[in-house]
DNA sequence: CAAGTGTACTATAACGGATAGTACACTTAT
DNA sequence: ATAAGTGTACTATCCGTTATAGTACACTTG
C-alpha cells in the first residue's frame, strides 16, 4: 500500500503523508476506510511506530482522518474535498518552476507539451 | 546579488547554487564574469565562508565556473549551455507533479492555465 | 611586500529525522 | 473478565546534515 524511499532527502513521515493524500485523491481510500495501524504498518515497512504516528497526527491535523482510540483510524467525509484544495498548492509549485523556466528563456510550448504528455495526451502539431 | 532565506528548509549553500545557476541562465552572469569572493560574499550575506566555499565547489564540479587561485573565480564558456541542460530536470519535476494532478482528477486546462500565467500570458477563453 | 584571492583542515554547535523502549487508556471479540 | 488490538504519550538516544568558528597555507596581483 505504501512505498518508502529511504535514500531520498524527503523524510519518511512526509512520504507517508503524501502517499496517503494521493490514495485519497485517487479514490482508493474513501470515507470510513480504515488506515493501517501504526504497529502493523510499522512492521510492514520496517519503520518506527513513532515515525508513522507523526505522519498520522499530521493527517489528522489536516482533517483527513480521525482516530478512534482502541478502535482504529479512519478517513473522514471531508477528506476528498480537502485534498482537492491541497492540489492548489501543487499547482503553485508548477507555477513557481514555470516562472523559473520562463526567466531562463525556455519556450512555453515545451512546458505545455510536458504537461500534456503527463496527462497522456498526444502533442498537437 | 543574492538573496538568502534562513528559515526555509533548503540549505544556504543550495540556495547559492540555485541562484547562481539562475543568474547564468538569465544571462546576468556571462562567460568570464567574476563571482564574488567567498570572503566578500561571506560578509555581504553574513554567511560563513565555508558555506559559500561548499556552494562554489559544487558549481565548479558542474563545470559552471573555474577557480584561479590567487585571482578569483570565473564563469566558464560552457556555463550557459550546461544550465540549459539542467532545465530538463526542472521540466521533469513539472512532469512529475502534473502526473500526480492527473491521477487526482484535476483537469488539464487548469494546469496549462497556470503555466501560461507564469509566462505572463493571458489565458485564452 | 601587502592585500586579496582560493584551498584545506579540524572542531564544534545546532537541528531534524529516526529509532528504541516503555507505559497507559480504550474498544472489540472471545 | 480477559486477551488482543487499537491510539497516545513520554523520555532517551543516535545519526547525518547544516552551519559556524578558527587557523593555516599557497597563489596572484599591484
Amino acid at each position: 500500500m505504501f512505498q518508502i524511499d529511504r535514500f531520498g532527502r524527503t523524510p519518511i513521515y512526509e512520504q507517508i503523508i503524501d502517499q496517503t493524500q494521493r490514495l485519497i485523491a485517487s479514490g482508493l481510500l474513501k470515507e470510513g476506510d480504515q488506515l493501517p495501524s501504526v504497529r502493523v504498518l510499522s512492521q510492514e515497512l520496517s519503520v518506527n511506530p513513532n515515525t508513522l504516528q507523526k505522519a498520522y497526527s499530521e493527517l489528522e491535523r489536516r482533517g483527513l482522518c480521525v482516530s478512534a482510540p482502541g478502535n482504529g483510524r479512519f478517513v473522514t467525509a471531508d477528506a476528498f474535498r480537502l485534498v482537492g484544495e491541497g492540489l492548489k498548492g501543487r499547482l503553485e509549485e508548477i507555477r513557481h518552476i514555470a516562472e523559473e523556466l520562463c526567466a531562463a528563456g525556455l519556450p512555453v510550448e515545451q512546458v505545455l507539451d510536458t504537461v500534456n504528455a503527463a496527462y497522456g495526451k498526444e502533442i498537437e502539431a
